[in-house]
DNA sequence: CTGGGGAAGGGGCCC
DNA sequence: AGGGCCCCTTCCCCA
């Protein structure tokens, strides 16, 4: 018994040795394993880091040859590209360009939303000279952009004149300019450096935003962030066209301080009491739409020193070549008889003083309710402005309108958003609403919203039941007149839309399009 | 077919 | 007389 004990026992130590030298065995594999691995791991690294720098290599030699052949281009060319972004502000500004061809942004200063006379819009060149401009593309922008970051400085060229350009992928475009001069990137950007975004292809197409590293005092800039009013006459100004009413009547919503008045959407977002979203704070420049209106589309034509860029609700002033400010304009209070009706309305009906909610406008300011930098130009802002106004636009020609439809001497008010013209300032601004979305007259039944007055008084027949219109033939009764028309067309059997490929007729001719949509579709 | 919204043109009234 | 404003009407479109 105690012979098998004993047996027993070293057959477990045996065990156990066994067992010990079967985990040292796979320890040691598992270890030599592991160390071939981060061997290959850190050859894997460098090998990266080698391709790495081979492509910064390829990029920057790619850039440096493309800045060669625009540079070419440059030269060749009597007129910088540059200068087009003048041109075309100009161009805007008689209304050649519009909103929605595509080159629908400005360039907004986003700080403090001034230019300079010192600040070219465009990247100008000076003399003729091809390149005496400085552009600098800020590092840390560029960095982030994952584009490489290439910055030249001309000898010479006056700093103020430097500006940072976040070329984003287009990096391209500036590249006449651009060196590999990366310890200059970093240069502080103090005087007047300041940064153009370009959010989307060239530089020309469209610079959204503008940031200046100024002071507003040291640009000039009043106490409210606005440029003082003495010599500085036709400043470009954001303008709300809607004489609207701070409906709090406690004076609060409309002033976001002095940091930053300029542009400003920004008011509060009552959801109970939404605002009109263009309300804006300074009365510096209350001159209105239509005030501009007559003053310049008056004329016939602008004058060539004095433009004036209008973005619906929003006036910009462009002098010569001087730099615009872009400012919030108040009505808060103004006195004028501008926008009656709304007035009226608030009046008579009790209604909200609101426009629709899902106004682009209200998606800038619920997306940056302090308005601030960027504001509603912001690139986002602008993808949304724009989604905004190419739809709008499209109804709008859908309607008949669109781009210098009626643009002659009968209709000198023009719609700064699709150059329609109207022929008179109240057409414009009742017009100029189905670019922003500005419905001030709501329904206080069902508060639906409408731009129009009438359209709203009309909409009420729907929850009073008027019915003014009757068939003498089968006593029905319609709201509208053009509702009896056409009942009346189908008891006379009056059937003038005849389709052209089957040869039946209706009454009305969207009638026609469905059957053709449904029957004839393929043709 | 009916109901209803969007948009624009035209005319009248008022200042 | 002219401009601003309001209202009506009309057309277009959609559901």
């Amino acid at each position: 018994m105690a012979n098998c004990m004993v047996f027993h026992n070293q057959i477990a130590s045996i065990m156990e040795m066994l067992a010990n030298s079967a985990v040292a065995e796979i320890c040691k594999l598992v270890d030599d394993d592991y160390a071939v691995f981060r061997l290959e791991m850190t050859q894997s690294q460098k090998d990266n880091r080698g391709l790495r720098r081979k492509l910064q290599l390829l990029e920057l030699k790619v850039a440096r040859e493309r800045a060669e052949r625009t540079l070419r281009q440059h030269v060749v060319a009597s007129r910088p590209s540059s200068v087009k972004i003048l041109d075309r502000y100009r161009g805007m500004a008689r209304g050649e360009g519009h909103l929605t061809g595509g080159h629908r942004s400005f360039v907004k200063p986003a700080g403090h939303n001034v230019w300079r006379d010192d600040q070219p819009i465009a990247i100008d060149e000076e003399s003729g000279t091809s390149t005496q401009h400085v552009i600098v593309i800020e590092s840390a922008n560029a960095d982030a952009a994952g584009s490489g970051v290439k910055q030249e400085r001309n000898e010479g060229e006056d700093p103020r004149h430097n500006r940072d350009i976040q070329t984003g992928a287009a990096a391209g475009v500036a590249s006449p300019l651009v060196t590999e001069d990366l310890a200059n990137a970093a240069a502080p950007q103090a005087r007047t450096r300041r940064s153009i975004t370009e959010v989307s292809g060239t530089l020309n197409d469209a610079l959204k935003s503008e940031t200046l590293g100024s002071d507003p005092e040291r640009l000039g800039l009043g106490p409210l962030g606005c440029p003082p009013a003495p010599g500085t006459e036709y400043l470009p100004v954001f303008h709300q066209s809607q004489r609207t009413v701070n409906s709090h009547g406690d004076g609060d919503a409309f002033y976001t301080g002095i940091d930053d008045l300029s542009c400003s959407y920004a008011t509060e977002m009552d959801p109970g009491h939404i605002s009109l979203g263009l309300e804006t704070q300074t009365d510096l420049f209350r001159g209105d739409w239509n005030r501009y209106s007559s003053s310049v589309y008056s004329e016939g034509c602008l004058d060539k020193k004095r433009e004036v860029i209008v973005v619906d609700e929003v006036t910009v002033k462009v002098e010569g070549d001087a730099p615009p400010t872009w400012n919030a304009d108040s009505h808060l209070g103004d006195g004028q008889s501008h926008g009656r009706d709304f007035l009226d309305y608030r009046g008579s009906l009790e209604t909200n003083l609101n426009v629709d909610t899902h106004s682009p406008l209200h998606v800038f300011r619920d997306r940056d309710p302090v308005s601030t930098s960027l504001g509603p130009f912001d690139s986002q802002g602008s993808v949304l402005f724009d989604q905004v106004l190419n739809s709008k636009d499209q109804s709008a020609k859908m309607q008949g309108g669109g781009a210098t439809s009626g643009n002659n001497k009968d209709k000198p008010f023009l719609c700064m958003f699709c150059n329609k013209g109207f022929s008179c300032s109240q057409k414009v601004e009742i017009h100029q609403r189905i670019h922003t979305g500005v419905k001030p007259f709501s329904c206080t039944q069902c508060h639906m919203r409408f731009a129009q007055a009438c359209n709203l008084k009309r909409h009420q027949r729907v929850h009073t039941g008027e019915k003014p219109y009757s068939c003498p033939q089968c006593e029905k009764r319609f709201s509208r007149q053009h509702q009896l028309k056409m009942h009346l067309k189908a008891h006379t059997e009056e059937r003038s839309f005849t389709c052209t490929h089957c040869g039946k007729s209706f009454s009305e001719s969207c009638y026609l399009r469905i059957h053709q949509q449904k029957n004839h579709s393929t043709l």
